[in-house]
DNA sequence: ATCATGTTTTTGTATATACATAATATGATG
DNA sequence: CATCATATTATGTATATACAAAAACATGAT
């Protein structure tokens, strides 16, 4: 019973960290459980308990029922990016924010479109397309479906001041939404906007969210050449 | 004191996220402090807090000693990304994975990998690119320099049959990691070992990772175009 | 051998209690 | 009025205790 003293979530959860860093408990490999733990830490499970669920959270750790808690043997690295109101983004680092409303119309959607947010072919949706600027530059092209049968406050809004991107963030709540990222060629209107090469690669971020059910919205944000999204793990 | 019968943090927490969904308690709200939502939820205040902390560590509440809670006015989403062993990745979407070794050498780096990963301009470090394939089809083309100071037992390691990713994920400890996700042309090599016409747009994750403070790879992986990396929030 | 059933072990969670800590509010003091 | 010390308050955490739930394991029946 070696008492180490950790009294603290924290410090267990550092010597837990340290072995696993140490490769004294390997990937793959079972730890003690936390009774053991406890004992040997000269705490309560309940401390041991919180360190070791939030090392399981972080995707280091498994654990289950019975089985007791292994060393993941692939530690899934699990990247966190942080998708807030655009115009925060430019400003935290430190840029002047812009904005240009490009398009804004009320029609039936590609039915690419439609299909995404479960409303029908022949219903018309608001499109709004806008450019944001970080220093004047381009910095990112916001093209985005509104479903106004769901959201149809968003019809009154002009979009020409503030963003649909921040509109619908302080206005509309969403209870769920789904996130890819991917790579994109430019088109002709991209290039366009974004002032750059057609066929540029464009880091492409398409999210559809809903509430309770009924879609919201379903948004593609195309960043300028070069733009990266950035994580540490 | 609306006693709810809400006895279990989940519960607690889903009544918080109803409130916080239907405007009850809107962005930038306070809402009430966990000893009162413990007295009316009938419940411990230690369950009360158990589920407010898991919401702000989803980034929906911001809380601070003495100020109490509130609502986050600009919910940031927060997008978690797995980024696992690539094999397991092609295997979890049901396909065959394949793996070919391109090249394998020991070199001096390029100035901008020898500064990232801290290591003077002339040591040699271990570069291997390899092409990890989904049902024969070309997937992700991975680059990687290894750095032979911290890993010297990478050298041992031919890289035949088992990817670098994989061997250093199971092998080499760490303890942080820099990942950045972009769009990037198909240099004329990508687009050889790729299939892909010369200058399509590929996602590419570039990642830094060290131990303790001493680096241990820098890899970047190209996706084959059309290529999505998904996530729910 | 296979299946159903019950037992046991380990993690998961709820509770009351106590104290720690951060940050604000208050009041004293120059 | 500004500044610094102090009180207050909400969250944060540690503890013992108790029971719940999942899952592996053992047992026994078919």
């Amino acid at each position: 019973m070696n008492v180490q003293n950790a009294q603290t979530w924290r410090s267990v959860q550092e010597e837990v960290l340290r072995r696993i860093h140490a490769r004294e408990w390997k990937p793959g490999d079972m730890i003690p459980n936390e009774a053991e733990l406890a004992s040997e830490f000269g705490c309560a499970r309940t401390t041991v308990n919180r360190a070791l669920r939030s090392l399981a959270e972080a995707g280091l750790l498994e654990r289950r029922r019975k089985a007791g808690t292994r060393v993941a043997a692939q530690p899934v690295a699990k990247a966190t990016l942080e998708i807030a109101v655009i115009r925060h983004e430019v400003e935290d680092r430190g840029a002047r924010y812009g904005y240009q409303l490009a398009l804004r119309e009320t029609r039936v959607a590609p039915t690419h479109v439609s299909a995404a947010l479960g409303v029908g072919v022949l219903d018309r949706l608001l499109h709004v397309t806008a450019l944001h600027l970080s220093n004047d530059a381009p910095y990112a092209l916001e093209d985005r479906w509104i479903n106004t049968v769901h959201v149809p406050d968003a019809l009154e809004q002009d979009f020409r001041s503030i963003s649909a991107n921040e509109w619908l963030l302080q206005n509309v709540p969403y209870t769920g939404g789904d996130i890819a990222f991917s790579a994109k060629p430019a088109s002709a209107e991209d290039a366009r906007h974004l002032n750059c090469p057609e066929n540029s690669a464009l880091l492409a971020v398409n999210r559809l969210t809903w509430d309770h059910g009924q879609s919201v919205t379903a948004v593609q944000v195309l960043f300028a050449p070069g733009h990266q999204m950035r994580t540490r793990i």
